[in-house]
RNA sequence: GGGGAGAUACCGAAGCGGUCAAACGGGGCAGACUGUAAAUCUGUUGGCUACGCCUUCGGAGGUUCGAAUCCUCCUCUCCCCA
């Protein structure tokens, strides 16, 4: 027997509730419902900015109903104008293609497919309109909404003034009719979506109320996850934060979480973690209690590193992290065996430096330089004369000094770093 | 088509013949404080074989002992009038 809970409480006490509309709290309390979110396959993964969204889905299979990830594969191919101030290119077919399988690998990740009778499922809505002509879509969809009601859209308002195409200006009446696909071949009734897809998702339940369905349909969007500092949730100096360990390896997905601020730590722990109320109340007060353990910000670490990638990679990050950032000093970096060093580095950049160019005991400016860890000798120099360059967790103060062979960890590697959080592994050899 | 304003380092913006590698602000980086947080304060922010040298102020020429600064042409941007 399946247990149900409150879905919509749950949202609104974990902050992911902007928006519903009315009757959604009523319709998912009476049974098992369907509802769906749609995801965009703009690029081969997904970054951390879905990671909302996918949650809002996972959520939902944990209050007892039937999730369906769907995957725009013919949305794709037009662009949502939502959020966006400028036409954007269009894909081609097979890279869309391409990311569609690979994103859909990584949503598995999240559901669960076995679990009768609310087993997740995923769609591509290329499916229902590879084989619809123009005709029938203006005939069947084109006629339901009029040009009136679309316009009236803030994403559409927004780029009257600068323009916006025929193709993204439709947009909506694809998203819309592949809720009332959902609606007629699946019992879906119910959208989730960012903030950004209400007029999406109000075009959806406008279009099958329209087409005469007897039953409404529901949704409800979350607010967008943002940064108490104002700047774009997501991002770090070097781009995006992504799901795939192979553009963001997981040690420095796990450090994005534990450098949240703890303004942004207690927000993301209800949104990112299924931690119960509970919980997350009792890691707070133990946070405030000794807030230098950052105890909320490796809680939400380790479970949002734990489901995107795996136990053992929180395992290694978490070492990676005591080493790089604990009092663990010269000793420890030299006891550990190259296995670990090379699976504590992970993740952290490096450079090669040629064993003969090492043999000539250089000052380490020219052999970092040579290594080319940094853009030139004079950043190399600040950096010494601003005390921000260690070498195996030893502050140079000259820019003279000499490497010996006794600087090597296990014969071969150097662990530079820069500031307090930037390391680079130079490998000599 | 006519008239005007402008193009400076990552961005914004001063400078209008030497003292300009270029004020100031933002951003970046680092240091201090701390907790791999926030706030704050400080330093730094073209390159090099470095008390000196080289390359930079939209592009190409020119004037001058000397130009980001003056002149000529070109390219682009913005504004006003038709």
């Amino acid at each position: 027997m399946l247990k149900m809970t409150d879905y919509i409480e749950e949202l609104k006490w974990r902050g992911m509730l902007q928006d519903m509309i009315p009757g959604t709290d009523d319709f998912l309390k009476s049974g098992m419902q369907t509802g769906y979110i749609g995801f965009d396959p703009t690029s081969d993964s997904l970054h951390v900015g879905s990671l909302a969204t996918i949650m809002l889905l996972k959520i939902f299979q944990k209050a007892g109903h039937k999730p369906i990830a769907l995957l725009g594969g013919a949305t794709g191919m037009i662009g949502d104008p939502s959020g966006k101030n400028t036409e954007r290119n269009l894909l081609n077919e097979e890279t869309i293609r391409h990311n569609v399988s690979a994103i859909k690998k990584q949503l598995e990740k999240f559901l669960d497919f076995g679990a009768a009778p609310n087993a997740a499922e995923i769609v591509n809505n290329y499916d229902w309109y590879k084989n619809m002509d123009m005709l029938h879509f203006l005939r069947d969809v084109g006629k339901h909404l009029t040009v009136n009601y679309m316009m009236a859209k803030d994403s559409v308002k927004k780029r009257l003034e600068a323009g916006i195409s025929f193709t993204e200006f439709s947009y909506q009446l694809l998203q819309a009719y592949d809720f009332y696909w959902l609606y007629t071949h699946k019992n879906c009734r119910m959208q989730m979506g960012g903030s950004d897809q209400w007029g999406n998702i109000t075009s959806g339940t406008e279009l099958i109320r329209r087409k005469g369905e007897n039953k409404p349909a529901f949704g409800i969007v979350c607010p967008l996850v943002t940064k108490a500092d104002g700047t774009k949730f997501g991002k770090t100096e070097t781009g995006n934060i992504w799901l795939d360990a192979r553009l963001t390896s997981p040690y420095k997905f796990y450090q994005f979480w534990i450098n949240a601020s703890d303004e942004d730590a207690t927000k993301y722990i209800r949104v990112f973690t299924l931690k119960t109320r509970e919980e997350i109340e009792t890691l707070e007060k133990e946070h405030q209690a000794a807030p230098h353990l950052r105890l909320l910000q490796k809680a939400l670490a380790e479970e949002v590193t734990t489901r995107v990638h795996s136990a053992e990679a929180v395992r290694n990050a978490r070492e990676a992290s005591a080493i790089l950032f604990g009092r663990a000093t010269q000793e420890a970096l030299g006891s550990l065996s190259e296995q670990m060093l090379l699976e504590v580095m992970e993740g952290v950049p490096q450079f090669n430096l040629a064993k003969s160019m090492f043999e000539q005991k250089l000052p380490v400016i020219d052999l970092l330089s040579e290594a080319g860890v940094f853009a030139s000798k004079g950043e190399i120099r600040r950096l010494i004369k601003e005390g921000g360059l260690s070498i195996n967790k030893e502050k140079i103060s000259l820019a003279e000094t000499h490497l010996t062979d006794q600087h090597l960890l296990q014969g071969r590697y150097l662990l530079v770093q820069r500031g307090k959080k930037n390391y680079y592994l130079v490998v000599v050899e």
